[in-house]
DNA sequence: GATTGGCACTCCACGATGCCGAGTGCCAAC
DNA sequence: GTTGGCACTCGGCATCGTGGAGTGCCAATC
């Protein structure tokens, strides 16, 4: 869709749909007039209305109402006539403080990016927490629980962290155990499920046993990375008038159980595309036709990422949530970063910072 | 309250009871009889209404309405006139069989617990992950992330599972960390947070600072123990015709947010008693005056214990939810107890799972 | 040719009205 | 103690009328 519409019917466009928004009634000519000055006449404006409904950017809900923005409508306002604003710098601050907080616990991030994101846009946020496409081995330990059961701990190259208890048929001391993770964790540092697998086969009972083990908590970490999400701020949902009301935030609330939600929303994610926004009918999964979503990955290049994003009604505060959302996932990024990278780009990149 | 009713009336009772759970409209005399064949009149069932009503038992919305049962009347329903019924036999192999297929993930457990007490209830479930309220320390293990950034990652009597990132001031191999950790885990075993701060002064730079952060780490589990609940069945609450509406709803997902609901319950939870109900204005909170709460606790003896439980509308099948939430809080105490309870009481407790 | 004021028309929201059905309370009779 | 009868009450629902907000169109004007 290209800028199409003269500047007055974009002025006009541009504050129907802010008034849309504020306020959530139909808005006619009269009344818009009454709050902004266009030095024209009602008549003029309503010609202009009747010209921007013909093409499909404004609807009548029905003939003596006023007019309601199209999903198009909507689509043209955040391609064009939004005033590209970031968040405003004390928010900015209060982020960061808050994530110094949890710096060090990784899996806390995901959860207070879920509830920023859902106190400042007041909708629902979702985020999924840092994981690899591809995880690879990085670290194992095995600790005895009580004779007989012992606790395996794998670590991800990405950072994630699995532990899974391990029944054993005979009784092995700590001692073992301990000796056993030394000699193997060098032999499999940076596999992935398949190759750890491939090598078990070839191992003796309990090296094989283990090996297998941490095999399937890898490969139960990739399907996982598909499935796990964060929601927060589902009271928000039930605030909106429009959907409080329906069945339509019982159906959201549907989608999200089991993490249903990000089948249907991650094959429309173009990674590395920074903020993108999918209104209404636009989404390909009718579930998500009422509603918006406005979506951003974070993290990079084969390294721990995620995406992280919020769903609200059609009308809802467009460039709010783009910053919000373009913000929380640049802090997501720079953390991961602060990580996982090595120490020359971590200086180019505090530098950035400053 | 002791059983003070009459046979009748008891019956009557538990037929309004029932009635009204069933349809949610209030129940009438004539109506009640159109069902169920009592042998006598509606003037008589009318009278017999007006003495409940009388006793507290039972309440008009207004003059020409049928009879809602109070809190009390709920109350001396559950207490004197519910079949003690278990969960159906197919429900428990169910339900057992699904464990299973998480048996391995002691992370899984509770959002198990929380999807089958909501599916099986229809209501809002809650379940606190297994957790212990005073953390010793089992085992932990240092990884280098990268140069100068190490994941600190501990395990606790309770086999709870923790990592935090560790910056350092100066470049140390794996090899160093490896060394280090085998020196200083035997000497932390089975001390509480307190304890190993206390080691943590007397300790020299970097056993110090790792030591300090165990501890740390051991404090946030206790306290976090306190605040983090998994919900499940979010959809079902929007489906309650007499929550959906109103704001009701919404004053729920509040509570939820950041397990502020768990401060409000478990002053009132009786640990160890089996299953708890307490129904509407029986709630110390006011928040919950609405709702009726279904709790019990699993787990034992200061090993990892938690509870949970479900709240839906007071209006809801008592029989039902209480049978699950006995049925899953006897499932996970199972589970815990395969885990760390020694060979002699495992055995003993197999014997009596036959 | 764009803009404007005027005007008839439309339709929803909202309150008033009336009716029906379900239910009650009471009472006299059994 | 139980029953049938009866007058009464009240919410729910449909119907109706009114007012306001808004539109579309048109002829007049700049």
């Amino acid at each position: 869709m290209q800028p199409q519409l003269s500047r007055r019917q974009s002025t006009i466009l541009k504050l129907i749909v802010q008034e849309y928004i504020r306020t959530g009634r139909a808005v006619g000519s009269k009344s818009l007039l009454e709050r902004y000055d266009l030095g024209v006449s009602p008549a003029t404006v309503r010609s202009e209305m009747g010209e921007l409904e013909e093409q499909q950017f404004l609807a009548h809900p029905h003939t003596s109402a006023g007019r309601v923005p199209t999903d198009r409508g909507y689509r043209y306002y955040v391609e064009y006539l939004l005033d590209d604003t970031s968040l405003p710098v004390p928010e900015q601050i209060t982020i960061r403080h808050q994530f110094r907080q949890v710096e060090a616990q990784v899996e806390s991030w995901a959860k207070l990016a879920a509830a920023v994101l859902a106190d400042l846009s007041g909708n629902l946020s979702l985020v999924t927490p840092p994981r690899s496409s591809v995880e690879r081995m990085r670290h194992f330990e095995l600790i005895s629980l009580r004779s007989r059961v012992v606790l395996l701990i794998t670590v991800t190259q990405a950072g994630t962290v699995r532990e899974v208890i391990l029944p054993l048929t005979e009784e092995i001391g700590q001692e073992q155990l301990s000796a056993l993770s030394q000699r193997l964790n060098p032999l499999i540092r940076d596999l992935t499920h398949e190759q750890i697998r491939r090598l078990a086969e070839g191992a003796g009972d309990l090296p094989g046993l283990v090996l297998h083990q941490i095999a399937d908590v890898l490969r139960l970490a990739e399907q996982e990375a598909q499935s796990e999400v964060i929601a927060e701020g589902l009271d928000y949902v039930l605030q909106q008038p429009e959907l409080g009301h329906g069945a339509l935030a019982q159906r959201l609330l549907e989608l999200l159980r089991g993490g249903a939600i990000l089948s249907v929303l991650i094959p429309q994610l173009k990674t590395g595309e920074g903020v993108q926004v999918i209104i209404g009918t636009e989404n390909r999964a009718a579930e998500l036709h009422p509603f918006a979503v406005v979506l951003a990955s974070y993290g990079a290049r084969g390294h721990a990422a995620g995406f992280l994003g919020i769903i609200g009604p059609t009308r809802m505060r467009y460039g709010r949530s783009i910053s919000t959302v373009r913000y929380v996932s640049q802090v997501m990024t720079d953390l991961l970063r602060d990580i996982y990278e090595t120490d020359d780009e971590e200086r180019s990149h505090h530098e950035r910072g400053r």
